[in-house]
DNA sequence: CAAACACCTTAG
DNA sequence: CATCGCTAAGGTGTTTG
């Protein structure tokens, strides 16, 4: 099995004899019970046959490695379930499907078990998959002992069961969160998909794709979450019980439900108490996250080993595209068996799980084509003529077109009235004047991309996916929310939580070798008379959403300067802390870290040298969180923060762009009475806040020393033309701007200067570097540097700043400037 | 008038 | 006891400079 083409071989042939069982309803079972027993058999026999035909063909002795030993695979492993499956096999193991049959398992294989499986595994043989891996490269059976899962909870290290984690400033909260949030799920595993699509691609289609023509395969689980739920769950008939799935009992969404329950008026996304009813016999089954990733990864490796698509294209855990090579000799027969094909092979390699497909010339009629498939069958919308194919549009409602939903529906619905099918609209939009109605409530975009479908074709966004899908699919930008059970009673409160965010996000950035640039903060606040307990236990209720962007100047990956970020834009958006129902950190603008900056070309390197002598890092890549904030425990029950009094204090009067008026000294007198601690948590606060007034601007219009002079508009002759005077900060002397920049520099030597500050001064800079006024750029940056300089033994992390500036934005404006100008120019700063 | 920004919408 | 309302991307309208 050391062999790559032998195991190539092995996945073919395993695929070649499985049993063709999977046409669709038709299998002929009185209950479930028996189907199953049949369906074990089958599976049991299947695995014999393969085993013998391996044998035959590969003149292998009889296997007796696994002999007696019954084999079941729980939750994510490496080797995959499948993979696992047929070492078992081949080595003469019996291979378990199922927990629920009567023969007894001897091993489970995992890699880690969560509290509950723990208890219900507690009797068995639960090893990790390297038993059966290094047994067969050491060509005997090792001790079973060898390779147990101890504990999780001793490899994890924490409780994230949701239970037990009181509240979200419990330091598990975000962890156990997400562990049960089905959204985060699925952005999760939709992220995990794009990110190893992008791999694959790079490995497999390095050679650039021609301008190839697709027929487009919409594949789709039916009612996925439920489908297996209620087979992990085995007491129900999924085609004969009504099924959802749902966390809670009461006001707790329906994620998936099945189509007997959908015959009664249940649908996804309902809560359970609705559900229940108009359905009152309704199933509800807990999620099996683990298990629908599993069976997920049988799924995109059946569809890629069918071999009919040149590139499958994930859409969701449970939802994907293939793109099949048109040929001239394509008839609907052709597509028809190519449809039950895929329908047969993932029903077999996943053992027994239903997909519907859609076929079309468009990614558009192949997902309408879906809809009409659905559940448990497929349909193809090939067309002859315009007209066929706009018949067939015509009969789907509104808001089966992608990128109609609810809003955009309702919109339409109030411009036009009624428009109850796509037919309606098309009449509509006969009419300009309908057509810039359109426009005037959903925009143009939007108008033009359905228009574009009621032909049936693709927007732009489907072609781009289609036809350059390595860089549809890569990450344009990171983020994580959490909107639910988020309850705060101080600043403090939020400062912890953000910096638990904050290193959530920041791993991420950092396992994907990324930088930041940019950095917002998004914040839920309960809506002006929304109940402070929403109707749902925990819930946000009804919000309004706010957000703010700030510009870092430099890309980073630094855990200390996004932590700090956030929680200066917290301060911005001014939300009391008590009306947060919600907050979200997002990062933009990425760029790859490993893409040394130094590497990029020959004048960064030269320029570092500037600043060889001090031996700092030349970027901002080492970024460690030094602690994770740990939660402050109060004095007593009542305690509330003295930041708070401080901060409402000062709350009352507004006058500055942003809301807070914040004394830029502390109170000596009021902090001299206070506790030493409560002093700390005020001037820790008090620097947060500081930073987050900062601003040049401000600063200097209140400084009575710095009042402007209007300067008039002089104009300096430079290369024989006339240029108008530039000016900072209304500034037009050089000794004049000399001067700011020096009480700049030593105003933010502490916490760094203001990103507004940095873009006004870059920006200046920029227009005397067009001029081609190198020198003096060449002055002011030596202004900054040798104050930096003379600051150098003050160690803050704000010079630090002042540095990363200097290299990163002044010093490449004045390379533009003058690229012909050699770098020692820049030494002699 | 382009870029930046805040906010909205969608999908699964 | 309840309950696990995420996240990336594209669009729109307004402000800014």
């Amino acid at each position: 099995m050391n062999n790559k083409e032998e195991e190539q071989d092995v996945t073919a042939s395993f695929n070649r004899n499985e049993p063709d069982i999977a046409s669709s309803s038709s299998v002929g079972y009185s209950g479930y019970g028996e189907y199953f027993h049949n369906k074990e058999l089958q599976q049991l026999e299947s695995d014999v046959q393969f085993r013998q035909k391996y044998q035959k063909e590969h003149r292998v002795s009889n296997p007796t490695l696994f002999q007696g030993c019954t084999i079941y695979v729980n939750g994510r492993t490496n080797p995959t379930r499948f993979q696992l499956h047929k070492l078992i096999i081949l080595h003469g193991g019996t291979f378990k499907h199922y927990l629920s049959g009567k023969t007894a398992v001897t091993h489970i294989l995992a890699t880690e078990l969560n509290a509950s499986k723990k208890s219900s595994f507690a009797n068995f043989k639960v090893v990790s998959p390297e038993w059966v891996t290094e047994s067969i490269a050491r060509g005997k059976l090792l001790p079973w002992q060898d390779f147990r899962i101890v504990q999780v909870s001793r490899l994890q290290g924490k409780i994230t069961d949701f239970a037990t984690v009181r509240n979200c400033m419990d330091p598990n909260f975000i962890n156990a969160f997400f562990k049960s949030s089905r959204l985060h799920h699925l952005s999760n595993w939709k992220f995990q998909l794009r990110d190893n699509f992008v791999k694959e691609f790079i490995l497999s289609y390095n050679d650039t794709i021609p301008d190839q023509k697709y027929v487009y395969f919409h594949i789709d689980f039916d009612c996925f979450f439920a489908q297996v739920s209620a087979k992990i769950d085995g007491k129900y008939d999924i085609h004969a019980t009504p099924i959802a799935i749902s966390h809670g009992i009461n006001n707790s969404d329906i994620s998936s439900c099945n189509y007997v329950a959908r015959s009664f008026g249940v649908y996804n996304g309902m809560w359970v108490s609705s559900a229940l009813k108009l359905c009152p016999d309704l199933k509800i089954l807990d999620y099996e996250f683990d298990e629908y990733e599993a069976i997920s990864n049988l799924f995109y490796s059946a569809l890629k080993d069918i071999g009919i698509f040149k590139m499958v294209l994930p859409i969701s855990i449970d939802e994907a595209i293939g793109c099949m090579l048109i040929t001239p000799d394509i008839t609907s027969e052709l597509l028809t068996q190519k449809c039950m094909q895929v329908r047969n092979a993932v029903y077999n390699v996943t053992q027994g799980y239903s997909v519907s497909v859609g076929c079309g010339p468009s990614v558009l009629l192949a997902r309408l084509a879906l809809r009409k498939g659905k559940p448990n069958g497929f349909h193809i919308s090939w067309f002859d003529t315009v007209t066929e194919c706009h018949a067939f549009i015509d009969h789907f409602k509104l808001k089966d077109l992608p990128g109609i939903g609810y809003s955009t529906d309702l919109k339409i619905k109030e411009q036009f009235g009624n428009v109850q099918n796509i037919s309606d609209l098309r009449d509509l939009l006969e009419r300009p004047s309908n057509v810039s109605k359109l426009i005037k409530v959903i925009g143009s975009k939007n108008t033009k991309k359905l228009q574009i479908y009621l032909d049936g074709k693709d927007d732009d966004e489907s072609i781009s996916m289609v036809k350059d899908p390595h860089t549809y699919f890569q990450k344009k930008s990171l983020s994580v929310e959490i909107n639910y059970a988020i309850r705060f009673k101080t600043i403090d409160d939020v400062d912890i939580f953000l910096e638990r965010l904050a290193l959530h996000l920041w791993e991420k950035l950092r396992d994907s070798n990324l930088m930041t640039r940019q950095i917002t903060l998004k914040l839920m606040k309960r809506a002006q008379g929304a109940p402070v307990d929403p109707p749902k236990f925990m819930g946000m209720g009804k919000c309004d959403a706010l957000s703010k962007v700030s510009n870092l100047g430099t890309n980073t990956q630094k855990f200390g300067t996004i932590a700090s970020e956030c929680k200066t834009l917290f301060r911005i958006l001014s939300v009391p802390p008590e009306e947060v129902r919600g907050i979200g950190i997002q990062f933009h603008r990425l760029t790859d870290s490993n893409q040394k900056v130094g590497q990029k070309s020959e004048q960064r390197e030269i320029t570092t040298d500037l600043f060889r002598k001090r031996d700092h890092p030349d970027d901002d890549i080492t970024n460690e969180p030094s602690k994770v904030a740990e939660p402050h425990t109060p004095v007593n029950p009542t305690y509330t923060s003295p930041v708070k009094n401080y901060w409402d204090r000062h709350l009352k009067r507004s006058i500055t762009p942003f809301q807070y008026d914040f004394p830029d000294q502390l109170d000596p007198e009021f902090m001299s009475n206070l506790p030493k601690d409560v002093q700390e948590e005020i001037t820790s606060h008090h620097k947060v806040v500081k930073k987050a007034n900062r601003s040049l601007r401000t600063k200097l219009y209140d400084d009575p020393r710095k009042q402007i002079k209007q300067t008039q508009d002089l104009h300096f002759i430079h290369d024989g033309r006339l240029v108008p005077q530039l000016s900072f900060q209304g500034l037009s002397s050089a000794k004049q701007i000399s001067e700011t920049l020096i009480d700049w520099v030593d105003a933010t030597v502490e916490d760094g200067p203001h990103e507004k500050d940095l873009e006004l001064f870059t920006s200046y800079l920029d227009k005397l570097a067009e001029q081609g006024r190198c020198h003096i750029i060449l002055h002011l940056i030596k202004t900054i540097k040798n104050r930096v300089d003379d600051h150098y033994n003050a160690n803050h992390e704000g010079l630090e700043q002042w540095e990363y500036f200097l290299i990163r934005r002044l010093i490449p404006i004045l390379n533009k400037a003058k690229p012909d100008v050699k770098f020692n120019l820049v030494f002699d700063l």
